[in-house]
DNA sequence: CAAGCATTGATACAGTTTGATACAAAAGCC
DNA sequence: GGCTTTTGTATCAAACTGTATCAATGCTTG
């Protein structure tokens, strides 16, 4: 079941929407303002905003572009305005959509499923994970409290806190193929600069210690002009299983 | 630079809304029915579709359904008609968005670039691949996930990343010819250029790992100013099975 | 607080991969 | 058989990647 946050000053907007949004089986939060919207979002697990642009004293598209750089979440603008120039900014600014008001709450539904159904892949921040114990790949078992590898002798190795994160980032999307930006952002949270080779180097280090032979890798294998893809399959353990 | 399918049979449609992607840094391919659509998406490495949900004698919808589910590509639907129930029925068949006919190219280009936003992590390749571990032809197998061939002996051979694309084009495409122009958008995703032999120089290096004598290839046989033809059968193994 | 240590990014350089080019070999074509 | 077109591949240059080394930073510890 999805998390809807609901984001408008006006009433007569959330309350008949937010019925309805439930009534289809959907978990619905409400915010009247930016501030509270913030604030849901640093407390739930939300999958998708839903965000008035026009309210009083804020600017929504601000809003818009703050959730897309801190959480990735996807927000379909609500508006008044149906001017095409504002659509292209709105859209322009980071929304996944763009539903001019009066909308018919069939085609909300609709349109928020759509890009509820081509997010769904995505783990934002996976709520799960918390109740994740270990992980383990190949001869190697992550601890997740300990933040080290221990391999099949049960002799650990200690990790960095840069190694600990990129390994981490792996091990959430075993066989996808990253490039250096989506890891530099998943790990650092930045982007990265002309001639930035610390991911390379930051994978060489890792590398150092989970690999066999670090010629010849077959845990974390480069993909030239792509980025590097954990190329093996990965067993999570959990507190209550 | 992304690389949409542009689906309507209206050449009035067509001409100028290529010109207009064109101008915007995409790269635009064109077919004018279901049919051609289906032969393009199998000999292109296409990133989004726009389709046309009114075309003589097809179900729009019904090619919209099959691209979600064999290609997982997202689509966005262009039709003339703007009833509400017609979105919802589009949206609800897997379509990602929904522009009703007339419609402004900028906010049409906005919606477009939204998507991709949203899509540009997800594999291109059809879904069921996900759960291909090997892949065997001949007395080859290839370990999906090692990224390198086995002989029946079990000595493994690695190849490049290059080399990899390749023969994953060829064996998701077994005793098809495939011309140059088609392996170098499926490999690289890019067009040739004049005395382009990219190709040729690939499948040289292929053929030196794979080909028992390089001087009478077996499995990668080439077709005359055609192109090539991966020659054998492949049998596919699966996660469940 | 200073010295010592670990971590991490920047830089440099060596090793690989890949595309372009050139030319030889092979395949059609009269 | 000559001629043209097409293909195979050696060779080279450019681009990309692995990693050693060093400097900057921050943390720990005495």
């Amino acid at each position: 079941m999805s998390h809807v946050l609901l984001v408008d000053d006006d009433p007569d907007i959330i309350q008949p929407l937010k019925r309805f949004l439930c009534d289809h089986g959907l978990r619905v939060s409400t915010a009247d303002c930016g501030r509270n919207m913030r604030k849901t979002l640093e407390n739930s697990a939300i999958d998708i905003i839903l965000l008035d642009v026009m309210m009083p004293g804020e600017d929504g598209l601000m809003l818009c572009r703050y959730v897309q750089e801190k959480y990735n979440i996807p927000v379909i603008l609500l508006t008044a305005l149906s001017d095409d120039d504002d659509k292209v900014v709105g859209l322009e600014m980071g929304a996944d959509d763009y539903i001019s008001k009066p909308f018919n709450a069939r085609v909300l539904l609709a349109r928020l499923k759509a890009v509820l159904r081509r997010c769904d892949n995505e783990p934002t921040e996976p709520v799960e994970e918390s109740e994740v114990i270990s992980i383990s790949f190949g001869n190697w078992t992550l601890d997740v409290y300990q933040r080290e590898i221990i391999d099949q002798d049960n002799v650990a190795v200690a990790l960095s806190a840069a190694e600990y994160r990129l390994l981490q980032v792996f091990l959430q999307r075993p066989q996808r193929t990253l490039s250096r930006d989506q890891l530099l952002d998943l790990t650092h949270g930045r982007e990265a600069k002309a001639y930035d080779r610390s991911i390379d180097n930051l994978i060489s280090r890792l590398r150092r210690k989970v690999e066999v032979d670090t010629t010849n890798p077959k845990i974390i294998k480069t993909v030239r002009g792509g980025g590097y893809t954990l190329a093996i399959p990965v067993a999570k353990k959990f507190k209550n299983a």
